[in-house]
DNA sequence: CGTTGAATTGACACCGTTCAACGACAGTGG
DNA sequence: CCACTGTCGTTGAACGGTGTCAATTCAACG
Protein backbone atom coordinates (compact mmCIF):
# COMPACT_ATOMS: atom_id res chain seq x y z
CA UNK A 1 0.00 0.00 0.00
CA UNK A 2 0.95 3.34 -0.80
CA UNK A 3 1.48 5.72 1.82
CA UNK A 4 0.34 9.04 1.38
CA UNK A 5 2.94 11.40 2.22
CA UNK A 6 1.46 14.52 3.66
CA UNK A 7 2.90 17.75 4.58
CA UNK A 8 3.69 17.38 8.32
CA UNK A 9 5.78 13.92 7.72
CA UNK A 10 7.66 16.28 4.78
CA UNK A 11 8.06 18.74 7.40
CA UNK A 12 9.63 16.63 9.76
CA UNK A 13 11.68 14.38 7.27
CA UNK A 14 13.32 17.14 5.26
CA UNK A 15 12.96 20.50 7.59
CA UNK A 16 15.50 22.37 5.32
CA UNK A 17 14.49 21.72 1.86
CA UNK A 18 10.31 20.32 1.87
CA UNK A 19 9.12 24.03 -0.08
CA UNK A 20 11.87 22.75 -2.80
CA UNK A 21 9.53 22.47 -5.67
CA UNK A 22 6.46 22.07 -3.66
CA UNK A 23 3.66 22.72 -5.66
CA UNK A 24 5.53 22.61 -9.29
CA UNK A 25 7.47 19.25 -9.24
CA UNK A 26 8.09 18.00 -5.86
CA UNK A 27 5.68 15.31 -6.22
CA UNK A 28 8.12 13.86 -9.09
CA UNK A 29 10.69 13.07 -6.37
CA UNK A 30 10.95 9.73 -4.86
CA UNK A 31 11.82 9.71 -0.84
CA UNK A 32 15.76 9.06 -1.76
CA UNK A 33 16.03 11.65 -4.22
CA UNK A 34 14.38 14.23 -1.12
CA UNK A 35 16.88 12.74 1.24
CA UNK A 36 19.44 13.60 -1.22
CA UNK A 37 18.50 17.18 -1.25
CA UNK A 38 18.16 17.20 2.62
CA UNK A 39 21.57 16.10 2.38
CA UNK A 40 23.50 18.67 0.11
CA UNK A 41 22.97 21.48 2.95
CA UNK A 42 25.71 21.87 4.58
CA UNK A 43 26.01 25.19 6.73
CA UNK A 44 22.53 26.62 8.06
CA UNK A 45 23.33 30.87 7.61
CA UNK A 46 20.84 33.57 8.95
CA UNK A 47 21.46 36.85 7.03
CA UNK A 48 20.85 40.70 7.96
CA UNK A 49 18.18 42.83 5.91
CA UNK A 50 20.68 44.01 2.99
CA UNK A 51 23.31 41.75 3.39
CA UNK A 52 25.07 40.32 0.30
CA UNK A 53 25.27 36.81 -0.13
CA UNK A 54 27.23 36.81 -3.34
CA UNK A 55 28.19 39.33 -5.36
CA UNK A 56 28.62 39.83 -9.22
CA UNK A 57 31.81 38.78 -10.67
CA UNK A 58 32.78 36.62 -7.47
CA UNK A 59 33.86 32.92 -8.25
CA UNK A 60 31.06 30.73 -6.02
CA UNK A 61 31.93 27.56 -4.84
CA UNK A 62 28.73 27.19 -3.40
CA UNK A 63 25.11 27.85 -4.07
CA UNK A 64 22.16 28.25 -1.24
CA UNK A 65 18.50 27.04 -0.60
CA UNK A 66 16.83 29.74 0.86
CA UNK A 67 14.85 28.58 3.81
CA UNK A 68 13.02 31.39 5.29
CA UNK A 69 12.44 34.85 4.30
CA UNK A 70 13.25 36.86 0.92
CA UNK A 71 16.04 37.36 -1.42
CA UNK A 72 16.62 39.33 -4.44
CA UNK A 73 18.67 39.54 -7.62
CA UNK A 74 20.00 42.90 -8.48
CA UNK A 75 22.28 44.32 -11.41
CA UNK A 76 23.61 47.91 -11.62
CA UNK A 77 23.22 49.47 -14.74
CA UNK A 78 24.45 53.02 -15.92
CA UNK A 79 24.56 53.74 -11.97
CA UNK A 80 21.62 52.85 -10.70
CA UNK A 81 20.49 49.67 -9.15
CA UNK A 82 17.79 47.41 -9.70
CA UNK A 83 16.01 44.35 -8.72
CA UNK A 84 15.51 41.74 -11.38
CA UNK A 85 13.73 39.04 -9.55
CA UNK A 86 12.43 38.25 -6.28
CA UNK A 87 12.87 34.71 -4.00
CA UNK A 88 10.61 33.00 -1.69
CA UNK A 89 11.41 30.13 0.47
CA UNK A 90 12.10 26.77 -1.17
CA UNK A 91 13.86 28.33 -3.65
CA UNK A 92 17.21 27.53 -4.59
CA UNK A 93 18.64 31.14 -5.02
CA UNK A 94 21.77 30.94 -6.73
CA UNK A 95 21.90 27.25 -8.20
CA UNK A 96 22.22 29.14 -11.33
CA UNK A 97 26.12 29.71 -9.91
CA UNK A 98 26.97 26.27 -10.30
CA UNK A 99 27.04 26.11 -14.05
CA UNK A 100 28.08 29.89 -14.29
CA UNK A 101 30.58 30.15 -12.12
CA UNK A 102 30.21 33.70 -11.60
CA UNK A 103 27.42 35.35 -11.46
CA UNK A 104 26.06 38.70 -13.39
CA UNK A 105 24.45 40.11 -10.33
CA UNK A 106 24.24 40.67 -7.43
CA UNK A 107 22.08 38.36 -4.68
CA UNK A 108 21.01 40.06 -1.75
CA UNK A 109 18.65 39.31 1.25
CA UNK A 110 15.77 41.23 1.86
CA UNK A 111 14.62 41.44 5.39
CA UNK A 112 16.31 38.76 7.79
CA UNK A 113 16.50 35.19 6.13
CA UNK A 114 18.33 32.53 6.90
CA UNK A 115 19.87 29.94 3.67
CA UNK A 116 21.20 26.92 3.58
CA UNK A 117 24.83 26.18 1.70
CA UNK A 118 25.03 23.86 -1.09
CA UNK A 119 28.84 23.08 -2.01
CA UNK A 120 29.49 22.51 -5.88
CA UNK A 121 31.34 19.24 -5.14
CA UNK A 122 28.48 17.66 -3.92
CA UNK A 123 26.49 18.96 -6.82
CA UNK A 124 28.70 17.30 -9.33
CA UNK A 125 28.00 13.93 -8.09
CA UNK A 126 24.77 14.78 -7.80
CA UNK A 127 25.47 14.92 -11.99
CA UNK A 128 27.11 12.09 -12.36
CA UNK A 129 24.52 9.33 -10.50
CA UNK A 130 21.31 11.15 -10.23
CA UNK A 131 19.96 11.95 -13.82
CA UNK A 132 16.64 12.48 -12.46
CA UNK A 133 17.22 14.96 -9.61
CA UNK A 134 19.54 16.59 -12.09
CA UNK A 135 16.75 17.09 -14.16
CA UNK A 136 14.57 18.69 -11.89
CA UNK A 137 17.18 21.33 -10.77
CA UNK A 138 17.51 21.78 -14.02
CA UNK A 139 13.92 22.62 -13.94
CA UNK A 140 13.87 24.65 -10.83
CA UNK A 141 16.65 27.46 -12.97
CA UNK A 142 14.53 27.20 -15.68
CA UNK A 143 11.50 28.23 -13.88
CA UNK A 144 13.67 31.65 -12.62
CA UNK A 145 14.25 31.97 -16.66
CA UNK A 146 9.97 31.57 -17.46
CA UNK A 147 9.73 34.26 -14.51
CA UNK A 148 12.45 36.69 -16.04
CA UNK A 149 10.64 36.63 -19.63
CA UNK A 150 7.04 37.14 -17.83
CA UNK A 151 8.81 40.38 -16.12
CA UNK A 152 10.01 41.29 -19.25
CA UNK A 153 6.59 41.14 -20.83
CA UNK A 154 5.51 42.66 -17.49
CA UNK A 155 7.96 46.21 -17.76
CA UNK A 156 7.12 45.74 -21.89
CA UNK A 157 3.45 45.72 -21.50
CA UNK A 158 1.75 47.12 -18.34
CA UNK A 159 2.24 50.16 -16.76
CA UNK A 160 2.75 50.86 -13.47
CA UNK A 161 0.05 50.08 -11.00
CA UNK A 162 -0.48 47.23 -13.37
CA UNK A 163 3.39 46.05 -12.76
CA UNK A 164 2.65 46.51 -9.10
CA UNK A 165 -0.44 44.41 -9.06
CA UNK A 166 1.05 41.67 -10.75
CA UNK A 167 3.91 41.94 -8.90
CA UNK A 168 1.85 40.78 -5.74
CA UNK A 169 -0.01 38.54 -7.26
CA UNK A 170 2.76 36.22 -8.15
CA UNK A 171 4.41 36.80 -5.10
CA UNK A 172 0.85 35.74 -3.50
CA UNK A 173 0.76 32.61 -5.75
CA UNK A 174 4.33 31.38 -5.20
CA UNK A 175 3.69 31.70 -1.25
CA UNK A 176 1.14 29.61 -1.32
CA UNK A 177 2.84 27.09 -3.26
CA UNK A 178 4.93 26.68 -0.69
CA UNK A 179 2.40 26.60 2.59
CA UNK A 180 2.96 30.23 3.33
CA UNK A 181 0.60 33.54 3.53
CA UNK A 182 -2.82 33.67 4.39
CA UNK A 183 -6.18 33.69 2.11
CA UNK A 184 -6.44 37.89 2.28
CA UNK A 185 -2.91 38.84 3.91
CA UNK A 186 0.96 38.21 3.20
CA UNK A 187 3.54 39.97 5.08
CA UNK A 188 6.87 40.61 3.44
CA UNK A 189 10.09 42.84 3.81
CA UNK A 190 9.21 44.92 0.95
CA UNK A 191 9.53 48.65 0.76
CA UNK A 192 8.09 50.47 -1.56
CA UNK A 193 11.39 51.93 -2.81
CA UNK A 194 12.37 48.27 -3.33
CA UNK A 195 8.98 47.73 -5.24
CA UNK A 196 9.95 50.30 -7.39
CA UNK A 197 13.06 49.14 -8.15
CA UNK A 198 11.29 45.91 -9.59
CA UNK A 199 8.92 47.64 -11.54
CA UNK A 200 11.68 50.01 -13.14
CA UNK A 201 10.02 53.19 -11.57
CA UNK A 202 10.54 56.15 -8.90
CA UNK A 203 9.44 55.02 -5.29
CA UNK A 204 7.28 58.44 -5.42
CA UNK A 205 5.56 57.14 -8.70
CA UNK A 206 5.11 53.53 -6.78
CA UNK A 207 3.57 55.58 -4.03
CA UNK A 208 0.85 56.89 -6.11
CA UNK A 209 0.18 53.64 -7.65
CA UNK A 210 -0.01 51.93 -4.49
CA UNK A 211 -2.63 54.28 -3.53
CA UNK A 212 -4.37 53.92 -6.92
CA UNK A 213 -4.65 50.39 -5.93
CA UNK A 214 -6.04 51.65 -2.61
CA UNK A 215 -8.46 54.10 -3.91
CA UNK A 216 -9.52 51.58 -6.38
CA UNK A 217 -10.18 48.56 -3.63
CA UNK A 218 -7.70 46.56 -5.48
CA UNK A 219 -5.06 46.14 -2.78
CA UNK A 220 -3.60 47.57 0.61
CA UNK A 221 0.19 47.57 0.81
CA UNK A 222 1.13 49.15 4.17
CA UNK A 223 4.77 49.07 5.54
CA UNK A 224 5.17 45.37 4.34
CA UNK A 225 1.82 43.84 4.36
CA UNK A 226 -0.56 43.29 1.61
CA UNK A 227 -4.12 42.91 1.77
CA UNK A 228 -6.96 42.20 -0.48
CA UNK A 229 -10.54 41.75 -0.70
CA UNK A 230 -10.63 40.47 -4.07
CA UNK A 231 -7.66 38.35 -5.16
CA UNK A 232 -9.05 37.35 -8.41
CA UNK A 233 -9.91 41.36 -9.04
CA UNK A 234 -6.16 41.99 -7.92
CA UNK A 235 -5.10 39.41 -10.41
CA UNK A 236 -7.09 40.89 -13.14
CA UNK A 237 -6.23 43.87 -12.91
CA UNK A 238 -2.57 42.94 -12.95
CA UNK A 239 -3.18 40.66 -16.51
CA UNK A 240 -1.84 37.51 -14.28
CA UNK A 241 -1.66 34.57 -15.69
CA UNK A 242 -0.42 31.63 -13.21
CA UNK A 243 1.10 29.19 -15.74
CA UNK A 244 3.99 30.54 -16.37
CA UNK A 245 5.06 29.29 -12.73
CA UNK A 246 4.39 26.13 -13.92
CA UNK A 247 1.90 25.05 -10.74
CA UNK A 248 1.02 21.84 -10.06
CA UNK A 249 -2.75 22.49 -11.00
CA UNK A 250 -1.75 23.85 -14.34
CA UNK A 251 -2.14 22.04 -17.62
CA UNK A 252 -1.06 18.75 -16.08
CA UNK A 253 1.49 17.87 -18.78
CA UNK A 254 4.01 17.73 -16.74
CA UNK A 255 3.16 14.66 -15.02
CA UNK A 256 5.69 12.94 -17.52
CA UNK A 257 8.34 14.25 -16.40
CA UNK A 258 7.66 12.19 -12.81
CA UNK A 259 9.64 9.38 -14.15
CA UNK B 1 51.62 17.00 -30.13
CA UNK B 2 48.35 18.54 -29.53
CA UNK B 3 46.41 19.78 -32.57
CA UNK B 4 44.97 22.98 -32.47
CA UNK B 5 41.42 23.36 -33.93
CA UNK B 6 41.05 25.74 -36.63
CA UNK B 7 37.71 27.69 -37.32
CA UNK B 8 37.63 25.66 -40.47
CA UNK B 9 38.46 21.84 -39.29
CA UNK B 10 34.94 22.73 -36.87
CA UNK B 11 32.81 23.91 -39.66
CA UNK B 12 33.86 20.65 -41.68
CA UNK B 13 34.28 18.45 -39.08
CA UNK B 14 30.17 19.51 -37.18
CA UNK B 15 28.36 21.54 -39.93
CA UNK B 16 25.00 21.89 -38.20
CA UNK B 17 26.88 22.39 -34.62
CA UNK B 18 29.86 24.31 -35.14
CA UNK B 19 28.39 27.32 -33.73
CA UNK B 20 27.05 26.11 -30.02
CA UNK B 21 28.55 27.74 -27.15
CA UNK B 22 31.14 29.28 -29.70
CA UNK B 23 32.91 31.80 -28.02
CA UNK B 24 31.38 30.87 -24.51
CA UNK B 25 32.30 27.25 -23.01
CA UNK B 26 32.73 25.50 -26.40
CA UNK B 27 36.51 25.27 -25.32
CA UNK B 28 35.66 22.69 -22.66
CA UNK B 29 34.09 20.30 -24.77
CA UNK B 30 35.90 17.37 -26.02
CA UNK B 31 35.51 16.08 -29.55
CA UNK B 32 33.55 13.42 -28.32
CA UNK B 33 31.15 15.61 -27.01
CA UNK B 34 31.32 18.14 -30.17
CA UNK B 35 30.34 14.85 -31.86
CA UNK B 36 27.69 13.51 -29.63
CA UNK B 37 26.37 16.96 -30.36
CA UNK B 38 26.16 17.04 -33.75
CA UNK B 39 24.54 13.48 -33.98
CA UNK B 40 21.96 14.86 -31.82
CA UNK B 41 20.30 16.95 -34.55
CA UNK B 42 17.91 14.59 -36.20
CA UNK B 43 15.38 16.43 -38.93
CA UNK B 44 16.97 19.73 -40.09
CA UNK B 45 14.14 22.13 -41.20
CA UNK B 46 14.00 25.51 -42.84
CA UNK B 47 11.56 28.00 -41.52
CA UNK B 48 10.08 31.08 -42.64
CA UNK B 49 9.63 34.53 -41.83
CA UNK B 50 6.90 34.52 -38.79
CA UNK B 51 6.97 30.97 -38.61
CA UNK B 52 5.66 29.84 -35.50
CA UNK B 53 7.88 26.44 -34.56
CA UNK B 54 6.52 25.93 -31.04
CA UNK B 55 3.35 27.34 -29.32
CA UNK B 56 2.81 28.60 -25.79
CA UNK B 57 1.45 25.53 -23.67
CA UNK B 58 1.74 22.98 -26.65
CA UNK B 59 3.84 19.94 -25.11
CA UNK B 60 7.20 19.48 -26.94
CA UNK B 61 8.72 16.26 -27.93
CA UNK B 62 12.18 17.86 -29.36
CA UNK B 63 13.51 21.03 -28.81
CA UNK B 64 15.95 22.56 -32.05
CA UNK B 65 19.31 24.42 -32.63
CA UNK B 66 19.33 27.29 -34.84
CA UNK B 67 21.50 26.90 -37.54
CA UNK B 68 21.12 29.69 -39.27
CA UNK B 69 18.89 33.27 -39.46
CA UNK B 70 17.04 34.61 -36.21
CA UNK B 71 14.37 33.76 -34.26
CA UNK B 72 12.17 35.04 -31.10
CA UNK B 73 10.54 33.88 -28.05
CA UNK B 74 7.41 36.27 -27.34
CA UNK B 75 4.47 36.18 -25.01
CA UNK B 76 0.95 37.79 -24.85
CA UNK B 77 -0.22 39.77 -21.94
CA UNK B 78 -3.52 41.87 -22.01
CA UNK B 79 -3.72 41.31 -25.55
CA UNK B 80 -0.49 42.63 -27.05
CA UNK B 81 2.12 41.39 -28.07
CA UNK B 82 5.97 41.42 -26.94
CA UNK B 83 9.12 39.93 -27.81
CA UNK B 84 11.01 38.75 -24.75
CA UNK B 85 14.55 37.01 -26.38
CA UNK B 86 16.21 36.81 -29.25
CA UNK B 87 18.47 34.35 -30.97
CA UNK B 88 21.10 33.88 -33.20
CA UNK B 89 22.83 30.97 -34.87
CA UNK B 90 24.28 28.47 -32.44
CA UNK B 91 21.80 28.41 -29.83
CA UNK B 92 19.90 25.91 -28.73
CA UNK B 93 17.17 27.60 -28.75
CA UNK B 94 13.79 26.27 -26.86
CA UNK B 95 16.17 23.89 -24.66
CA UNK B 96 14.11 25.09 -22.65
CA UNK B 97 11.32 22.72 -23.70
CA UNK B 98 13.59 19.81 -22.34
CA UNK B 99 12.93 20.57 -19.02
CA UNK B 100 9.48 22.12 -18.60
CA UNK B 101 7.90 20.31 -21.10
CA UNK B 102 5.37 22.80 -22.13
CA UNK B 103 6.51 26.55 -22.99
CA UNK B 104 5.17 29.61 -21.53
CA UNK B 105 6.25 31.68 -24.68
CA UNK B 106 5.68 31.05 -28.55
CA UNK B 107 9.20 30.35 -30.49
CA UNK B 108 8.90 32.20 -33.63
CA UNK B 109 10.85 32.92 -36.46
CA UNK B 110 12.49 35.93 -37.39
CA UNK B 111 13.16 35.85 -41.44
CA UNK B 112 13.58 32.80 -43.06
CA UNK B 113 16.37 30.77 -41.05
CA UNK B 114 16.88 27.42 -40.26
CA UNK B 115 16.62 24.78 -37.54
CA UNK B 116 18.23 21.61 -36.35
CA UNK B 117 15.63 19.53 -34.60
CA UNK B 118 16.88 17.27 -31.40
CA UNK B 119 14.28 14.38 -30.47
CA UNK B 120 13.78 14.73 -26.00
CA UNK B 121 14.81 10.96 -25.58
CA UNK B 122 18.23 11.49 -27.21
CA UNK B 123 18.53 14.18 -24.56
CA UNK B 124 17.42 11.81 -21.80
CA UNK B 125 20.59 9.65 -23.04
CA UNK B 126 22.97 12.27 -22.47
CA UNK B 127 21.83 13.20 -19.16
CA UNK B 128 22.73 9.55 -18.20
CA UNK B 129 25.56 8.99 -19.68
CA UNK B 130 27.22 12.56 -19.89
CA UNK B 131 27.45 14.26 -16.75
CA UNK B 132 30.31 16.92 -18.53
CA UNK B 133 27.84 17.37 -21.42
CA UNK B 134 24.35 17.69 -19.46
CA UNK B 135 25.98 21.01 -17.50
CA UNK B 136 27.29 22.53 -20.76
CA UNK B 137 23.80 22.48 -21.79
CA UNK B 138 22.42 23.45 -18.26
CA UNK B 139 25.18 26.17 -19.20
CA UNK B 140 23.83 27.37 -22.30
CA UNK B 141 19.87 27.96 -20.83
CA UNK B 142 21.58 30.00 -17.91
CA UNK B 143 22.98 31.66 -20.45
CA UNK B 144 19.66 33.03 -21.54
CA UNK B 145 18.73 33.71 -18.22
CA UNK B 146 21.33 36.01 -17.81
CA UNK B 147 20.32 37.61 -21.02
CA UNK B 148 16.89 37.59 -19.58
CA UNK B 149 18.02 39.56 -16.50
CA UNK B 150 20.11 41.99 -18.27
CA UNK B 151 17.03 43.06 -20.74
CA UNK B 152 14.81 43.30 -17.07
CA UNK B 153 17.32 45.87 -16.26
CA UNK B 154 18.02 47.18 -19.29
CA UNK B 155 14.08 47.95 -19.41
CA UNK B 156 13.68 48.78 -15.31
CA UNK B 157 16.73 51.62 -16.54
CA UNK B 158 16.71 52.40 -19.58
CA UNK B 159 14.82 55.06 -21.98
CA UNK B 160 14.10 54.03 -25.51
CA UNK B 161 16.73 55.60 -27.30
CA UNK B 162 19.13 53.18 -25.30
CA UNK B 163 17.36 50.70 -25.21
CA UNK B 164 17.81 49.93 -28.81
CA UNK B 165 21.40 51.02 -28.56
CA UNK B 166 22.30 48.54 -25.83
CA UNK B 167 20.09 45.51 -28.09
CA UNK B 168 22.14 46.49 -31.28
CA UNK B 169 25.48 46.28 -28.73
CA UNK B 170 24.15 42.88 -27.88
CA UNK B 171 23.68 41.33 -31.32
CA UNK B 172 26.36 42.71 -32.68
CA UNK B 173 28.89 40.74 -29.88
CA UNK B 174 26.57 37.57 -30.16
CA UNK B 175 27.32 36.90 -33.96
CA UNK B 176 30.63 38.17 -33.48
CA UNK B 177 31.14 35.22 -31.16
CA UNK B 178 30.18 32.97 -33.47
CA UNK B 179 31.48 34.54 -36.79
CA UNK B 180 28.85 36.35 -38.07
CA UNK B 181 28.44 40.23 -38.66
CA UNK B 182 31.80 42.36 -39.94
CA UNK B 183 33.35 45.23 -37.67
CA UNK B 184 30.83 47.81 -39.07
CA UNK B 185 28.06 46.45 -40.26
CA UNK B 186 25.43 43.72 -39.44
CA UNK B 187 22.46 42.17 -41.29
CA UNK B 188 19.23 41.20 -39.46
CA UNK B 189 15.52 40.27 -40.82
CA UNK B 190 14.87 43.12 -37.53
CA UNK B 191 11.99 45.45 -38.64
CA UNK B 192 11.42 48.42 -36.29
CA UNK B 193 8.21 47.04 -34.97
CA UNK B 194 9.57 43.97 -33.69
CA UNK B 195 12.38 46.11 -32.39
CA UNK B 196 9.89 48.10 -31.02
CA UNK B 197 8.46 44.80 -29.18
CA UNK B 198 11.70 44.17 -27.60
CA UNK B 199 12.05 47.36 -26.11
CA UNK B 200 8.89 48.12 -24.92
CA UNK B 201 8.25 50.53 -26.84
CA UNK B 202 6.01 51.78 -29.87
CA UNK B 203 6.64 50.87 -33.39
CA UNK B 204 6.27 54.81 -33.86
CA UNK B 205 8.40 55.90 -30.96
CA UNK B 206 11.15 52.89 -31.86
CA UNK B 207 11.47 55.65 -35.49
CA UNK B 208 12.19 58.35 -33.25
CA UNK B 209 14.56 56.78 -31.15
CA UNK B 210 16.35 55.47 -34.31
CA UNK B 211 16.27 58.99 -35.58
CA UNK B 212 17.98 60.14 -32.28
CA UNK B 213 21.11 57.36 -33.06
CA UNK B 214 21.27 58.45 -36.82
CA UNK B 215 21.47 62.21 -35.82
CA UNK B 216 24.02 61.71 -33.19
CA UNK B 217 25.98 59.60 -35.31
CA UNK B 218 25.64 56.70 -32.56
CA UNK B 219 24.04 54.58 -35.02
CA UNK B 220 22.35 54.17 -37.97
CA UNK B 221 19.57 51.25 -38.90
CA UNK B 222 18.21 51.07 -42.06
CA UNK B 223 15.71 47.96 -43.07
CA UNK B 224 17.30 45.73 -41.06
CA UNK B 225 21.15 46.96 -41.61
CA UNK B 226 22.75 47.99 -39.07
CA UNK B 227 25.74 50.34 -39.60
CA UNK B 228 28.04 52.10 -37.35
CA UNK B 229 31.11 54.22 -37.31
CA UNK B 230 32.16 53.71 -33.63
CA UNK B 231 30.89 50.46 -32.04
CA UNK B 232 32.62 51.61 -28.83
CA UNK B 233 30.32 54.84 -28.44
CA UNK B 234 27.19 52.69 -29.33
CA UNK B 235 27.84 50.06 -26.34
CA UNK B 236 28.30 53.51 -24.04
CA UNK B 237 25.64 54.91 -25.25
CA UNK B 238 23.44 51.55 -24.48
CA UNK B 239 25.36 51.21 -21.03
CA UNK B 240 26.33 47.87 -22.77
CA UNK B 241 28.73 45.61 -20.30
CA UNK B 242 29.29 42.39 -21.87
CA UNK B 243 30.00 40.26 -19.27
CA UNK B 244 26.64 39.02 -18.78
CA UNK B 245 27.22 37.52 -22.29
CA UNK B 246 30.14 35.32 -20.46
CA UNK B 247 32.04 35.56 -23.57
CA UNK B 248 35.78 33.85 -23.16
CA UNK B 249 37.57 37.06 -22.88
CA UNK B 250 35.59 37.98 -19.91
CA UNK B 251 36.71 37.20 -16.49
CA UNK B 252 38.31 33.69 -17.38
CA UNK B 253 37.61 31.99 -14.47
CA UNK B 254 35.28 29.34 -16.20
CA UNK B 255 38.21 27.59 -16.98
CA UNK B 256 37.32 25.35 -14.25
CA UNK B 257 34.17 24.44 -15.63
CA UNK B 258 36.54 23.12 -18.50
CA UNK B 259 36.78 19.85 -17.14
C1' DC C 1 3.67 50.64 -62.67
C1' DG C 2 0.58 49.76 -59.07
C1' DT C 3 0.41 47.45 -54.66
C1' DT C 4 1.84 46.60 -50.17
C1' DG C 5 4.20 46.69 -45.90
C1' DA C 6 7.49 49.52 -43.63
C1' DA C 7 9.18 53.94 -42.28
C1' DT C 8 8.36 58.86 -41.24
C1' DT C 9 6.28 63.07 -39.44
C1' DG C 10 3.31 66.39 -36.55
C1' DA C 11 -0.02 67.60 -32.91
C1' DC C 12 -1.66 66.62 -28.58
C1' DA C 13 -2.70 63.99 -24.31
C1' DC C 14 -0.95 61.24 -20.67
C1' DC C 15 2.19 58.74 -17.74
C1' DG C 16 6.14 58.99 -15.12
C1' DT C 17 10.23 61.87 -13.39
C1' DT C 18 12.26 65.34 -10.85
C1' DC C 19 12.86 68.40 -7.04
C1' DA C 20 11.45 70.00 -2.84
C1' DA C 21 9.00 69.79 1.19
C1' DC C 22 6.35 67.59 4.74
C1' DG C 23 4.26 63.73 7.68
C1' DA C 24 4.24 59.22 10.00
C1' DC C 25 6.30 55.82 12.49
C1' DA C 26 9.83 52.83 15.17
C1' DG C 27 13.84 52.70 17.76
C1' DT C 28 16.98 55.11 20.76
C1' DG C 29 18.60 57.22 24.78
C1' DG C 30 17.76 60.62 28.23
C1' DC D 1 7.73 59.23 29.78
C1' DC D 2 9.41 62.25 26.32
C1' DA D 3 12.48 64.24 22.81
C1' DC D 4 15.47 62.87 19.16
C1' DT D 5 16.61 60.68 14.88
C1' DG D 6 16.41 58.22 10.69
C1' DT D 7 13.87 55.68 7.48
C1' DC D 8 9.91 55.29 5.06
C1' DG D 9 5.92 57.19 3.16
C1' DT D 10 3.15 61.15 1.20
C1' DT D 11 2.05 65.23 -1.48
C1' DG D 12 2.25 69.16 -5.10
C1' DA D 13 3.92 71.44 -9.29
C1' DA D 14 6.65 71.68 -13.41
C1' DC D 15 8.85 69.16 -16.88
C1' DG D 16 9.96 65.64 -20.26
C1' DG D 17 9.50 61.08 -22.40
C1' DT D 18 6.24 58.14 -24.66
C1' DG D 19 1.62 56.91 -26.53
C1' DT D 20 -2.00 57.85 -29.70
C1' DC D 21 -4.14 59.04 -34.05
C1' DA D 22 -3.95 60.34 -38.58
C1' DA D 23 -1.69 61.38 -42.69
C1' DT D 24 2.23 60.92 -45.84
C1' DT D 25 6.47 59.08 -47.92
C1' DC D 26 9.49 55.41 -49.11
C1' DA D 27 11.32 50.83 -50.75
C1' DA D 28 10.63 46.35 -52.45
C1' DC D 29 8.43 43.45 -55.59
C1' DG D 30 5.34 41.27 -58.75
Amino acid sequence: MLKRCTGEEERDLYPLTWRFLKGRLRHAMVPREKAIMEELIGEVRPLSDGEILVRRGEVAGSSSMLIEGFMLRAIDLSGRRSAVSLHVPGDFVDLHAYALKRLDHDVVASGECKIGLVDHLRLDEVLQTEPHLTRLLWFSTLLDAAIHREWIGKLEQLQAAQRVAHIFAEIWYRLNMVDLGSEKVIRTPLTQAVLAQMCGITSIHMNRALGQLRREGIADFRRGTLYTEDRTRLEAFGAFDPSYLYGDEGLGVQDELSR
